[in-house]
DNA sequence: AAGCGCATGTTGACACAGCCAACATATGAG
DNA sequence: CTCATATGTTGGCTGTGTCAACATGCGCTT
């Protein structure tokens, strides 16, 4: 799906966004290790070095992708919620379930050893939002003065399930009935 | 901690164990990147492809590595059980969660998204017999019918928190107030 | 006790990665 | 129109994983 490069033309004009879509093709074609800036730069067609000019390394190049996911994980958990709003939590959780086994290595980017998100404030950020939607919905339904420890216990389940999946050690369906 | 080589014989004579010392070593200092077959090699006074008689990839070192970690985790989980019989949920939950703070790197290893299990068996095995300590203390504290599925809540639950504390999203004292 | 097979180590090489420095180009602000 | 500067390019360096060919000596067989 990444764009090439207009042809014949020296400076690429939507290079950063390419690079990124490149990126999330390999991620999804073969997994973190196959992201590759030198790669990346091939199905950009330009040169090697040219992602420096828009990702200091390839660690940053990854973040991004990561602050990607987390966007459209935000995106997914508002969408269930609204859909479903008498019972937006386990709709949330589906999704979220749902969101890991759909974009596999993408969440085991986001959510694995590979980046310190202290080390890229745009990915902490994204992710603090993201969050932010499941809590909120739990704040919704949790009693008074339980709400922040009843929300961490939501979201600590919710996001161990995920794993679990994701790392395949339980089927979607054992998951998705352990929700609520 | 890695004993280096028996300084001028050919033949090491434990290299293994050796390199699997100098790879805890890395990890713990450097975090999985810093893992590396050559300077594993460094560590352990032999030449950059020695290893490769005892591991046929960088991937099966990490591996070996992490089927350690689970092996450590299980003990941990077992003697939390058994040191505290009336209260051994808890107390697993418990141990868990220290073992991804106190461990974190190898933690990350273990449950992060470098290493496929399925193609390495022995970890596999090892993260079975490890979830297994889990279970079993589960199965014996939940309404009998139940007993599945309150298991794989706890397990996910666990699990969870362990995740959000060793990405740092949560701290620990947070998370072990959520276990019960 | 002698000899030898095979596990264990070594040397050397290759491709490929990230990253740095120096240079080229074209775009848009003035 | 000019030119500063953002964007790309070329070339090179170090380090890594992995393969192939060769060396060594431990331990079993006889």
């Amino acid at each position: 799906m990444s764009t090439p490069a207009p042809a014949g033309s020296y400076h690429h004009g939507d290079l950063r966004r390419t690079l990124l879509a490149a990126a999330r093709d390999l991620l999804e074609t073969g997994g973190v290790e196959a992201v590759t800036l030198r790669e990346a730069a091939r199905l950009a067609g330009v040169s090697h070095n040219a992602p420096y000019r828009h990702f200091p390394s390839r660690d940053a190049l990854l973040a991004a992708v990561a602050a990607e996911g987390f966007e459209a994980l935000r995106r997914t958990l508002d969408a269930a919620a609204a859909a479903e709003p008498t019972a937006a939590l386990t709709a949330q959780g589906r999704a979220y379930l749902r969101f890991a086994v759909g974009h596999r290595p993408l969440f085991r980017l986001m959510f694995g050893a590979v980046l310190e998100s202290a080390a890229h404030p745009d990915l902490a950020a994204a992710a603090g939002l993201a969050f932010a939607a499941l809590r909120q919905v739990v704040a919704g339904a949790a009693p008074e003065r339980a709400v922040e420890r009843e929300a961490l216990r939501a979201w600590a389940l919710v996001h161990g399930l995920a794993h679990l999946v994701a790392d395949r050690r339980i089927t979607l369906e054992q998951a998705e009935a352990s929700l609520a």
